[in-house]
DNA sequence: CTGAAATGTATCCATTGGATACATTATGGA
DNA sequence: TCCATAATGTATCCAATGGATACATTTCAG
């Protein structure tokens, strides 16, 4: 007596796809932490126990949405003739800004894991890429890597600042401009 | 028959202090996660739910937490003559660094918490002044605020990369001298 | 067509944050 | 001094959660 009145298949097919979608969904519609195992196994409709056979415990589930975020963001980012140092740091605080609980869980893997991990590592890679390309400028690679991460490094610090509370700014809008002030004043942006 | 064989009073007298002070020397000495409540009140010698007499939940332990670091931090850093914006800049650093683990749960409390509420808002508040004191060149309080959270965003942001892993500093002292010299080349300390 | 490999389930467990009811101690008025 | 009462701490319970083990179902290669 198989699969009894459910119409659903026993192999579902695609489970790490489908958890890692959800999830991101999940994120990307408000809830700012990560589901429980079983409110994730059950929005899809599959035993809690299943998704471990994708996931080593819930910390690697963690790290493979990270890697989705950083996946998204690569996306998101101008790219082509779109792309410059000024365009490009819009497009990541619009991304912080709009993707808030995802782009939090992107930056709050356990210790130094963004690069030392396969995933997310390779798409974090993917961005800085970009980036270098953005604000190249001729200068030695040491320097343009170097005001990459200086602008990286403002963007994201100034936004966990006012995701945290530290800032005044009563709206992301006014913040996002905030923000945006503050890099273009520190000449960085050539 | 009260009080048994053990000499240790019903009473403890300074629960609330007590707590906190067991918590901040965990994380100040390696270990990066809040202890579990059980944990924390077996170091003290209480049973658990007698630390909800002076918390209202978890979270309210770990914001007190967070003021007891940003009360840490403002005494750690220079005072007086030795006040300026290189030594304010290099005082917290080292701090970030020195006791990461406090450091990132002081930036890790839910949405929007550090200046909304009073704890930890009044020490946060020390803090930003201190800072303006050390950052004050005559300019208008906007700009020197402006300056202030250029500065701060940068070094926190840079640090959080750091700890996330996006940043190629094989050690602490690397990563802290690397920062230090993004801050110096942006102009920010005049 | 069949048996091993892959995929998913059932069930169990320890830990954890938290709630409720009760015990112990401290204290301020009479 | 003595006791009523508030303050403080304990005992015990509960549901949720991440995770482990054993087993069932399905797929697929030879």
């Amino acid at each position: 007596m198989p699969k009894s009145d459910s119409d659903q298949p026993y192999h579902h097919g695609a489970l790490k796809e489908a958890a890692l979608t959800a999830v991101v969904a999940r994120l990307r519609r408000g809830e700012d932490e990560l589901p429980t195992v079983r409110e994730l196994a059950g929005e899809i409709g599959v035993s809690h126990r299943a998704l471990y056979r994708y996931f080593a415990d819930k910390d690697a589930l963690k790290q493979a949405v990270a890697g989705e975020g950083f996946a998204l963001l690569a996306e998101r980012l101008p790219s082509g003739s779109d792309l410059n140092a000024l365009s490009l740091i819009d497009g990541f605080l619009s991304f912080a800004f709009d993707e808030t609980s995802l782009y939090r869980l992107m930056f709050s893997l356990r210790a130094a894991a963004l690069l030392a991990e396969p995933v997310p590592g390779q798409q974090v890679r993917r961005v800085i890429a970009l980036a270098m390309q953005a604000f190249e400028d001729g200068a030695g690679e040491e320097a343009v890597r170097n005001r990459v991460f200086s602008a990286w490094g403002l963007a994201h610090g100034l936004f966990d600042l006012w995701r945290a509370g530290a800032l005044r700014a009563a709206t992301p809008e006014l913040a996002h401009e905030f923000i945006r002030t503050r890099i273009l004043e520190s000449g960085l942006v050539a």
